[in-house]
DNA sequence: CTGTGACCTGACGTATACGTCAAGCAAGGT
DNA sequence: ACCTTGCTTGACGTATACGTCAGGTCACAG
């Protein structure tokens, strides 16, 4: 094992447990997070993390972890990385959170009324679709005869 | 007026109703349909339609204009723009169309599962919206006092 | 000395459905 | 002769969220 890695998390051998407050390495939090090392280096890239380094390598803190589970819930709830960014900025910038909540309530809305929208088209659609589906039944069905 | 564009919608001065067959200029046909002149002919480009010609200029009748239709519909209902080529070609290369609607019927289903799916994920994400809702009102309520 | 593994930084590729120039031709009007 | 209109064919641009190389460092294993 390189040093490299293992100054990170396997330095003191039989004390894992006391390795200094979780910090990972960029495959362990890949693997931890279900994300690529890419995408940990691309939202980096664009501001949302900034894991610490060693040298050259990335470390992993548990506040890097903590803002990825937001990101991902973030993207989970349909918000862009640009979005994503903005409300993490606002958060870090924001002591007692009120311009931070009051943007996430805005975004939020609008979100809903995106999804509520959809909802509806996908209704119609997934009618419409049902209506093209008994008629290619029906046709098939003449010319089994 | 150029003799180009007058050829087709109105070569025969007050006997405009008696053009022949509905032949529409390029700017007629996107006017009529609703699209720009760009996608009329991004999809000859991808084989949907295949225009006649005058020279060079194209001409749509109502064969093109009628496979317009479909092909508009078929976006509305979410099929991409492939999907569409392989029906349209199957319709124009299957006499009695048990194929294609058996293809067709394929499709349909496959983007209901999609749909219903998609709906179920929506669903899902507007309730955990309306949760977030609640509690950044709750937030700026309390930070309110 | 060389191979191997984990990491690094660019930088180009992907899919979709067109939008947006750019440059050019033909023909009628002034 | 020149301008304008309508049309033509390329060909590059757009947005999003990464995927996928290519090329290079570092340190230890053999």
């Amino acid at each position: 094992m390189s040093e490299q890695q293992e100054r990170i998390s396997g330095e003191l051998p039989g004390f894992e447990d006391m390795k200094q407050g979780d910090l990972k390495s960029i495959a362990e939090a890949s693997e931890a997070l279900g994300v690529t090392q890419r995408t940990l280096r691309f939202y980096e890239d664009k501001g949302l993390i900034q894991p610490g380094r060693v040298g050259s390598m990335r470390v992993y803190s548990r506040r890097e972890m903590g803002r990825m589970q937001l990101i991902l819930r973030g993207k989970r709830l349909g918000f862009s990385i640009r979005e994503i960014g903005e409300f993490l900025s606002l958060y870090d910038h924001d002591p007692d959170q009120v311009v931070q909540a009051q943007r996430m309530l805005d975004a939020t809305q609008e979100r809903l009324a995106e999804l509520r929208h959809q909802r509806e088209a996908i209704d119609q659609t997934i009618s419409e679709l049902e209506s093209i589906e008994k008629m290619s039944r029906q046709h098939l069905a003449k010319k089994e005869k």
